[in-house]
DNA sequence: CTTTGGATTGTCT
DNA sequence: GACAATCCAAAGA
């Protein structure tokens, strides 16, 4: 268990664009409910994207938290968005699952059938494993989640990130090339 | 105190 | 493709 913590702990402790890619095909559930994570973005300290670029405030609080702790926040009134803790106040976004365990779960909590509706977007995901904002500053290491990195590296795609305004010429959004769970095509 | 603008999604045309 | 839904942190006055 100890050993775990601090595997985790150093796998975080990098910068947000070697996580976010190292992410991808990684298995990450919460409670049981979960799959394979298909599509990542990254966000750095000096990101003018970033919730951190202007410091720190009472809302992105957690971003300043240890490497493998989660931030989650409201997006657009609406949805919550999952990001892992990295190196110096950068996350990543997880952005897409493809769903493996629990679809009846994640089927009840979006009143969805199809499953490459299920967690592909990052307000879907999260609402597809009930991550709310309660959830905020827990570390990855908690018992209510668990991330499995796979031995052997995915084949990644790297793209522009989406839905951002600042420094959107950056490639720093991650995914698996042709799989039917993205947000959007890479 | 007031205004502004989202790291989105579902629905309608 | 267009747009409304709906919250609240951050920034400005």
């Amino acid at each position: 268990m100890t050993v775990d913590r601090e595997w985790m702990h150093a796998f975080f402790d990098r910068p947000a664009p070697a996580v976010a890619m190292d992410l991808i095909g990684a298995e990450f559930a919460v409670g049981g409910v979960g799959g394979l994570i298909v599509e990542t973005e990254a966000y750095t300290d000096d990101d003018p994207a970033s919730h951190t670029y202007n410091g720190q405030t009472p809302r992105n609080r957690a971003m300043f938290g240890p490497p493998s702790s989660i931030y989650v926040y409201r997006s657009y009134g609406i949805h919550w968005c999952l990001n892992f803790v990295c190196h110096t106040a950068s996350v990543v976004l997880i952005r897409a699952l493809e769903p493996l365990s629990g679809l009846d779960l994640m089927r009840q909590r979006r009143a969805m059938v199809n499953p490459a509706l299920l967690c592909s977007g990052p307000g879907r995901l999260c609402q597809a494993l009930a991550i709310t904002g309660g959830l905020n500053g827990l570390s990855l290491s908690d018992a209510i989640f668990s991330l499995t990195i796979p031995s052997k590296p995915s084949a990644v795609t790297a793209g522009l990130r989406i839905g951002i305004t600042k420094a959107a010429d950056v490639p720093w959004r991650f995914g698996i090339k042709g799989s039917p769970f993205l947000s959007k095509k890479m």
